[in-house]
DNA sequence: GAGTGGTCTAGACCACCTG
DNA sequence: AGGTGGTCTAGACCACTCG
């Protein structure tokens, strides 16, 4: 019943773990689509498959005539495509940890809620949890979530596999995400915002709000982060 | 010596025509994939590709044994994605315009720039231009552009197809940009950014970092974007 | 000229959704 | 059961870059 993982999915991750080990130097380019389709034993369309999510994440560039080459400098946080939070710290040197200002419990869905939720949702309730995300033992993002609570046995107690919702999601009750749709704000930050993001009250924040379309048919989430963008920014990179 | 626009671009430029125009309604269905590479006469690889842009674009989703479905709420901006900023009025019923604050000029490479500048492109100093973009009379984005002194004859006296950087480029010169870099913060509003933007000093705005790189060698230029998003939000959309 | 990525064809099998 | 999008194969020709 579990999905298999596709295969431009798993020479996606074997690539990745290759280039944060160092095993492609940044700047340096990595084998041509010809040399990889063979290495995996598959064609063409399936490396660049693979290769277009490693340019969403930020992590090569591609060179008509030159050829795919890793990018070098990454001083931002690549976290306007989705990933977890915590892979930030694979794929930098930057450390990341989380801390729960609130625990997981349901509540009703609030109103005005800052996207539409469907109304099939709305009857069962919600889970909610609000946290800090730290990146080098520095508060960066605060984090509210909201899911509806439906098919998440267990969900209020369980501890996430490595601070990961995602990797939570996916593991526990076989739910991804195939779909993001994304709003940004720049606010002012509240006495609260500010407190648990240790900044000055009306220090200016990035606020993303976030639905979450998953694979599971009336499973869609929300999130709002506020994102504290003084010592990292907020970053992505794609071809068209 | 013109490069032949891909089919697959053809396509994906038919395609929106014809949601913007609402031959396909918002919340519906497009044809599925295997009708359009019958209508079009070409394979559903080249159609998945033209679709990819469009879920890029925000105007369409695409659900698993359902269809592609035209997305019906886009109150935001759609900004994230690379597009002529001139397309949103297209897309939606906002009215764009633009005023410059400063006329393209030759000057020096700003130093520090926000990003490594090549060092090829620096010999050859820098054009510049500012300039303020409106959505319904509005004041939005504070636009500083950063371009190579290079291969661009007459543009400093050359006025801007349908006020459009992009059109222009790709019209003018064959240029056009195959990748971006961006980077985002949110800071407050200096006085000259509030005076622009109309909005009050310190009024928290987000700072877009742009690096866009072309399909001409050597060729890549640089944007600085500052949207007061009090009004409009700024969004984007994407598949997984 | 040799190698690279960009585009495209003509198929195939699968998982998912709906009637 | 039939249609949809997701994945994948095995090729092909092109424009571009570099030595």
């Amino acid at each position: 019943m579990q999905n298999a993982i596709p295969r431009y999915k798993e020479v996606q991750n074997i690539l990745r773990k290759q280039i944060l080990k160092g095993t492609y130097a940044s700047g340096h380019l990595l084998p041509s689509e010809h040399d990889l389709s063979h290495t995996y034993s598959i064609t063409r369309t399936t490396v660049r498959q693979a290769l277009d999510g490693l340019i969403r994440e930020g992590l090569i560039a591609k060179h008509k005539g030159k050829g795919s080459i890793v990018i070098s400098d990454r001083k931002s946080l690549a976290l306007l495509h989705i990933k977890p939070f915590t892979s930030i710290s694979a794929e930098t040197s930057f450390k990341t940890s989380s801390v729960f200002l609130q625990k997981t419990k349901i509540i009703t869905w609030p109103k005005p809620f800052f996207f539409h939720v469907n109304h099939d949702l709305s009857v069962t309730g919600c889970l909610h949890f609000e946290r800090v995300r730290y990146v080098n033992m520095e508060p960066v993002i605060l984090d509210n979530t909201y899911l509806p609570n439906v098919n998440l046995p267990r969900f209020t107690i369980r501890k996430f596999i490595n601070d990961s919702l995602f990797e939570t999601l996916q593991t526990a009750y076989g739910i991804h995400i195939v779909n993001v749709v994304q709003d940004l704000r720049a606010e002012s930050a509240t006495e609260g915002q500010a407190n648990a993001l240790k900044v000055n009250i009306n220090t200016p924040l990035l606020h993303i709000y976030r639905k979450y379309l998953t694979n599971k048919k009336n499973f869609e989430f929300y999130s709002s982060l506020y994102c504290s963008t003084q010592k990292y920014t907020i970053g992505n990179q794609f071809s068209i």
